[in-house]
DNA sequence: CTCTCCCT
């Protein structure tokens, strides 16, 4: 049992760590929470030979965190925060001259890194909490490896990990140092079944249960602030301190999650996933882990996100459970079945894989990296994404055909926001609108600062803001109009404009929102066919729309900012639109551009040709296409076909007769060149076989009317069409000088002759085709034409079967001679008698 | 009744 007095452990390990120091560029420290790897082993660090005196940066993920841990450090230190330890966050930093050890939170070292690649007087770089593996630590990993290869041999980097992953040190090529933690027993309670009904309702239950039944603080684990205020609101009569915590509350608010309360009741913490890592809170001893958490999916189709609530992974109730004995033993109680524990995921995968990586492909291009897949990232992002991204900084003018970073994309850096909104910020000031855009991009980041049902309308938004600014009301949430209010004067100071409190103009705001997000321009369906009152299309083709009642829903055009790609419909996959602004028609057609349309109808099967102005998927207006391109026509037929079947063309009998003929010879003579007639193929080469007669069809009834007889025989060039008829003949001619149609199959199996059995009569050997090479497949047919037999050997029947056949037949048709030497016997065609 | 986290 660990006692809070002994040295930390991660003290045993600081010889081992310092000798991989001096011998490695780069070393994995492995050790679970309560080691002191985050508040003790920098400051032992700081006294390193080989740092001569340089500084350290130690990288946060968050900036609570950085806060916290450069107060730890200092405490230890006996100082005060900014002297020998500092910190610098978004909006904050507290540093000096004299400071040696900063903790920065992970953009802020990203941004550094592109300002000195050199990172000039910095010895020792640390990546905390790396096991998160979130984007930009992976980023500064990748930087920091390139920065140590080409530029500073000398620079150490140390990447500390929470959980212990052998994995990692390996596909670092790094040493491992392994400290053993230091935390309290925690008892691991499971629930008998997994619970039904909502998650706040099963944590506010266990909750009160944990309040009589076991000791001190309790910390609940929720999905997100809906859930917390649910949870919240039933057990205000608990009798204890019920307190939030997440990320959109203000410092002050945070600290009181985390401090005991003055007054000395017992607190329970509703808190999201923010509570996981990093944040102490004094005097939890119960963990109430609802078994969820909230994340933002990115969908690579659509370029849109969403939120999406799921099950906790493996390693984050891990973490989850330990919080509970950082002071003394504790009990975790998960919501949910023992059973279930093994069927959740182990871990959530590194956010490189799953983020939109626009800001991510911005930096890298800036500072040389083109191609972000070469770096050396422990895991790369997937080239798709990294696609999809550029697609969208070249719509921002941010990258240049071949990846490179333009001047408008570095003007875009210095905007610490993604290059969506930083685009916004510099296209509405050059239109003169910076005042506004900085408002609206401020917005777009933070929080809705309406309530709930307040519509759509962005408009109401800046209002909000302006109104707080100018003392004229105080509609909206505060904290949230604060927050909003200190990101609008940074971009303010960096547009360098003054504020403006007028009445916002709405259509302003749409053009405004039109250059962060060109591919939201939304047109309203009520101008389509089908269309409903506040349902929209938007210029990347998704389907949108207002909640009911919305005000914004009369409007024809809108610039949606925030949407969620499912939320209203997930059957017809149509969004939800959160906030938006009303757009002008005009600037909906300032942005459009006349193009060509070839393209198939399906619903009405005919071939729309015509000059359509648009906007992505928006058509404002269409022109009949004359003097339709042969080839844009074929194309867009082909392509009509291959979606929707080879089935749309009307192969005749002898079309289709053709096409098996060719593929028996095909089988037969596969060294020979004769072309593949099959479905596949023909799909294939369509353009090539079918153009020549696709003449002016363009409906799909054209297209069944065609005579593909000729197309086809055209890909038979000379010899092959007297080959063809030589080898597989269409027909053959009988003894009663009858000539009957073979059927041929694609498959190369012998074609059938359907004959009625007495016109074989005189012939004694099965006739062949293919140069004789392949007998037919008869079968012999009774004179009313039923089936009698099927042979590929004619003399063996008339030696045998044809006398237990002629004994049935004689029955049934009398008036027919049934000879004893049908081999001999004159061929007949009926009943009356034919030649001799 | 969308809102985990982050940015010179």
């Amino acid at each position: 049992m660990p006692a809070a007095s002994s040295p930390l452990p991660i003290a045993e390990v600081i010889p081992a760590l310092r000798a991989a120091l001096a011998a490695h560029p780069l070393v994995v420290v492995q050790a679970p929470p309560g080691a002191g790897k985050s508040t003790a082993l920098p400051l032992d660090l700081l006294q390193e030979d080989w740092l001569a005196g340089q500084s350290v940066i130690m990288l946060q993920p968050r900036r609570v965190a950085a806060r916290a841990v450069a107060s730890r450090l200092a405490e230890g230190l006996g100082e005060a925060v900014g002297e020998t330890v500092g910190y610098r966050v978004r909006f904050e930093s507290r540093v000096s001259a004299q400071t040696r050890l900063e903790v920065v939170t992970e953009g802020i070292l990203t941004r550094r890194l592109q300002r000195d690649p050199e990172l000039a007087g910095v010895g020792l770089v640390i990546l905390d909490e790396f096991h998160e593996r979130s984007l930009n630590a992976d980023l500064a990993l990748a930087l920091l490896r390139e920065v140590q290869g080409a530029l500073r041999e000398d620079l150490r980097v140390l990447v500390m990990s929470a959980t212990l992953d052998p994995d990692l040190p390996v596909r670092l090529g790094a040493p491992l140092v392994e400290s053993a933690g230091r935390a309290y027993p925690v008892e691991v309670r499971y629930l008998p079944t997994d619970p039904v009904g909502r998650v706040e309702d099963a944590v506010a239950r266990k909750v009160r249960q944990a309040l009589a039944e076991d000791e001190g603080d309790i910390l609940a684990f929720l999905p997100g602030v809906r859930e917390i205020r649910g949870a919240a609101a039933q057990l205000t009569d608990s009798g204890a301190l019920v307190l939030p915590l997440y990320g959109d509350l203000s410092v002050k608010e945070q600290r009181r999650a985390l401090l005991p309360d003055p007054a000395g009741r017992r607190k329970v913490v509703l808190a999201t996933s923010i509570a996981e890592t990093s944040l102490t809170i004094d005097g939890v001893r119960v963990v109430v882990d609802g078994g969820q958490s909230r994340t933002q999916a990115f969908d690579p189709a659509t370029g849109l996100t969403r939120m999406v609530t799921g099950r906790v992974t493996r390693d984050s109730a891990t973490q989850r459970a330990g919080r509970a004995g950082r002071t003394a033993p504790g009990v975790a109680y998960r919501l949910w079945s023992e059973r279930t524990q093994p069927l959740l995921p182990p871990a959530r995968p590194p956010e490189v894989l799953e983020a939109d990586l626009a800001p991510l492909v911005l930096e890298l291009a800036a500072w040389g990296a083109p191609d972000p897949t070469a770096l050396a990232w422990l895991d790369a992002p997937p080239a798709p994404r990294v696609d999809t991204a550029r697609l969208l900084l070249r719509g921002l003018n941010a990258l240049d055909d071949t990846g490179r970073v333009t001047p408008e994309g570095q003007r875009l850096l210095e905007f610490p926001t993604h290059p969506r909104l930083a685009h916004l910020l510099t296209g509405g000031a050059q239109a003169g609108l910076g005042p506004l855009a900085a408002d609206l991009a401020a917005l777009l980041e933070e929080r809705d600062p309406l309530p709930p049902g307040s519509g759509a309308d962005l408009t109401e938004r800046v209002a909000a803001l302006r109104d707080g600014r100018a003392g004229r009301g105080d509609r909206g949430d505060a904290a949230v109009l604060e927050r909003v209010e200190r990101l609008s004067r940074q971009w303010r100071g960096l547009l360098g404009v003054r504020p403006d409190n007028a009445e916002p103009d709405a259509y302003a705001l749409g053009e405004l929102i039109a250059l962060a997000y060109p591919e939201r321009l939304a047109l309203a369906r009520e101008v389509l066919p089908g269309g409903a009152r506040g349902r929209f299309l938007l210029a990347g083709g998704q389907g949108v729309a207002l909640p009911e009642g919305d005000a914004l829903a009369g409007a024809p055009a809108l610039a949606v900012a925030h949407l969620d790609a499912r939320a209203l419909n997930p059957q017809n996959a149509e969004g939800r639109i959160y906030l938006a602004a009303p757009l002008a028609l005009s600037t909906l057609d300032a942005r459009a551009g006349w193009a060509e349309a070839v393209r198939w109808d399906a619903r009405t099967g005919t071939l729309l040709a015509q000059r359509e102005r648009r906007v992505g998927a928006l058509i404002l207006e269409t022109r009949p296409l004359k003097d339709l391109p042969a080839e844009l026509r074929v194309a867009a037929l082909a392509g009509a076909i291959r979606a929707e079947g080879l089935h749309l063309l009307t192969f005749s009998r002898e079309a289709e007769a053709l096409r098996a003929r060719v593929q028996s010879l095909r089988h037969w003579h596969p060294e020979a060149d004769w072309p593949d007639l099959s479905d596949a193929a023909l799909l294939d080469t369509l353009e090539g076989w079918l153009g020549p007669v696709l003449g002016t069809a363009r409906t799909r009834d054209d297209l069944g009317r065609l005579n593909l007889l000729p197309a086809l025989e055209a890909l038979l060039p000379w010899p092959l069409p007297q080959q063809l008829g030589d080898l597989a003949p269409t027909h053959l001619t009988v003894p009663t000088g009858n000539r009957i149609r073979l059927e041929y199959r694609a498959d190369g199996s012998p074609p059938i002759l359907a004959v009625k059995l007495q016109e074989l009569f005189g012939l004694e050997q099965t006739p062949a085709v293919n140069g004789g090479r392949t007998p037919v497949l008869l079968h012999l047919l009774s004179p009313a034409g039923r089936p009698v037999q099927v042979t590929q050997d004619l003399r063996s029947f008339w030696n045998s079967s044809y006398f237990e056949v002629r004994k049935d037949l004689r029955g049934r048709y009398p008036k027919h001679p049934w000879p004893d030497d049908p081999w001999t016997h004159a061929p007949m065609k009926g009943t009356k008698r034919r030649g001799v």
